[in-house]
DNA sequence: ATTACACTTCTACGAAGCGTAGAAACAACA
DNA sequence: TGTTGTTTCTACGCTTCGTAGAAGTGTAAT
């Protein structure tokens, strides 16, 4: 469903129903949904925050409010809150992630402030 | 619902459901839950993976097949496997918890291989 | 201004999952 | 064998998701 808002800028229902299209094209290509399907999930994201519109422009121009890795981030950030003991986890966690990206960490970690981007 | 979990052993459908009563009960107590709920909800989470239940002994014992960290750990790792760049990810993640968190993690890298516990 | 058409909103339906629990099946002990 | 504790089956209401038709609304061309 979000797999749409991996794409940039801003677009349209219609442009968005395309795009859709092409992706699932090349695999089982689940015949192109209807506009109006579209409209209403993206209608439901917005209600939820997901995505922000601009009603000014004719056809509405719809846009996700984040980035998807904004949003993976978050995500994890929220089930870390959920944890009991939020160290714990993190150590399981970072005791899980394969080693290139335990190094890719301490990297991050060992700049010190790790500005934006 | 896994709010429970955060106990050790295993127990059964009853204890369990004591178990919760006591702890629903300093809040707003919603009176007790019926046993069979219990049960239904334990099943459910059996056929998820989530439990483990012994039918042996009478009672059947059920326990859950993951201490809450490493389910949390586990659904971080989920998340950030429904990343479409994880390193990004990962990095606005770090980026984004606590600085104690992220020296606690500086030096859980710094260490090397994290054993077990 | 009128009309045609694109776009949006409203409403809806089926599937799935969750919380809850009653009824019935079952097992074990007295 | 009856009684009681346990488990399974079935079910109902609620919410979310995927999907979309029908109807409303705004815009633009005539």
């Amino acid at each position: 469903m979000d797999v749409l808002w991996d794409i940039d800028g801003s677009l349209s229902a219609n442009e968005l129903r395309d795009r859709l299209a092409d992706a699932s094209a090349t695999p089982a290509g689940r015949g192109t949904l209807a506009t109006t399907t579209i409209l209403t999930v993206l209608s439901r994201l917005e209600k939820k925050g997901f995505v922000m519109r601009d009603r000014g422009s004719r056809p509405h121009l719809y846009r996700a409010t984040t980035t998807r890795t904004d949003h993976t981030a978050d995500l994890m950030l929220e089930v870390l809150g959920s944890a009991s003991d939020r160290q714990a986890a993190l150590a399981r966690f970072i005791g899980t992630v394969s080693p290139q990206e335990a190094e890719a960490l301490r990297q991050l970690l060992g700049v010190g402030s790790p500005g934006r981007e």
